[in-house]
DNA sequence: CCAGAGCTATTTGTATACATTATCCCCTCA
DNA sequence: TGAGGGGATAATGTATACAAATAGCTCTGG
């Protein structure tokens, strides 16, 4: 990660997650250059990155714009999402390990660490969420997957929005997993993937629902 | 397409499909830079994109290789190409409308012709068939699932071996086509999904089954 | 007042020189 | 003789200068 390149990614990327770019803006190459205190020449290898991501599109005319995500195109990742993930899940119960299954186990507790707290530790909850989800990938052992999946789970309009998750909606989440742990532990793989499928679905629809409180919020914020 | 980067991603990728660049080769910018005619900076970005449609590896020490595409490898790609297809033909079927099904119908009359013919033209064939496949892809209108199937459609050896497939094999898959338009022209996205994914698995299969014969003739070339 | 052509300013594309890093080979020493 | 270190080598990473292309503006003519 010493890298400039990999410097300028991470940091334009959470520009991007963070709203500090807002979605439609024009990025120019030589204003974030100078920004991340490095030459073009690694902003633009940074920039060819965040576009195969999805995270910025390019015009015809060769110029680079955050991408905009409409509600239409967040239902689009998170449908395309519940597919991939719950074709890992199946791969990984098949391929299970009991190893794997403990570090699975781990990042539940650290979920339900999170959520436990009077205040809910969303930090934690998306830290131990991204694990839960590495390790299935991990186990279900396809590269190619595991990089078509990488253009979908880092989403800036969920980044964004995870605060405003119901405490129910995180408890919820929490207990799916436990069924999916579940059904790893007997190596079901077609339970798992009927599982990972409903979890990512009511993921989004929780996410839809949290949407319409925050847009005005969002609105105000601009 | 005038561009230099766009001149040597194309120049390479062709290499590397053609078997010029045999897999497991390691790709040298400057080297590529001075057989395409162009300096460095347009190869770094043509093997950028190269390595996100995985034709091109690159060690943990930056260095780059071709792809090394193990028979495993091509049954992962085709799986998942099984699984998006599908969905996109499930999407296309919902909102197909009549001019893109005569575009999917003449695609699939050149598809025919060319597999008429005394000795079939195989080119015609891949051509045919690649715009049956794009027009479904623009009809299901998903920007993401493009970008998804767009890194496994591009197999080299696939295209490798293309001139290896039966007569009885392009025959089946033009019928297969035929009962997938049947599909779309009912709107039936759940009977378009389902013959597409055992479409593109039986292409699989019979990819597979030339592969034991073509293996000895592949070494002898080399 | 509108339309269109041309100019200017901005931004990206390309080339090249230099810096950095990793590999490989050789040489030394135990 | 084998292992470990150090230097030469080769490749990639980065910076910068320059070229090309595009958008937007202005100015002109109808």
């Amino acid at each position: 990660m010493s890298r400039a390149s990999d410097r300028a990614f991470e940091a334009i990327r959470s520009m991007i997650l963070s709203g500090e770019l807002p979605a439609g803006a024009q990025v120019v190459e030589e204003a974030l250059a100078e920004k991340c205190g490095v030459s073009r020449t690694p902003v633009r290898d940074a920039l060819r990155r965040l576009e195969s991501d999805l995270l910025v599109v390019r015009t015809d005319t060769q110029r680079s714009f955050v991408a905009d995500w409409s509600l239409d195109d967040v239902a689009d990742a998170f449908e395309l999402r519940s597919i991939l993930e719950a074709e890992a899940a199946r791969r990984a119960a098949d391929q299970m390990t009991d190893g794997a299954l403990a570090r699975i186990r781990a990042a539940n507790r650290q979920i339900a660490d999170a959520i436990m707290k009077p205040v809910p530790d969303v930090g934690g909850f998306l830290e131990g969420n991204r694990e839960f989800h590495a390790v299935i990938l991990e186990v279900a052992g396809s590269r190619r997957l595991a990089s078509l999946l990488g253009t979908l789970i880092e989403q800036p309009v969920v980044w964004r929005t995870a605060h405003h998750y119901s405490r129910e909606a995180l408890y919820r989440s929490h207990s799916e997993h436990d069924e999916l742990i579940a059904a790893f532990a007997r190596r079901d793989g077609g339970w798992a993937k009927a599982i990972m499928t409903s979890h990512i679905l009511r993921a989004y629809h929780a996410y839809a629902e949290a949407h319409g409180l925050t847009a005005e919020f969002q609105q105000a914020a601009e």
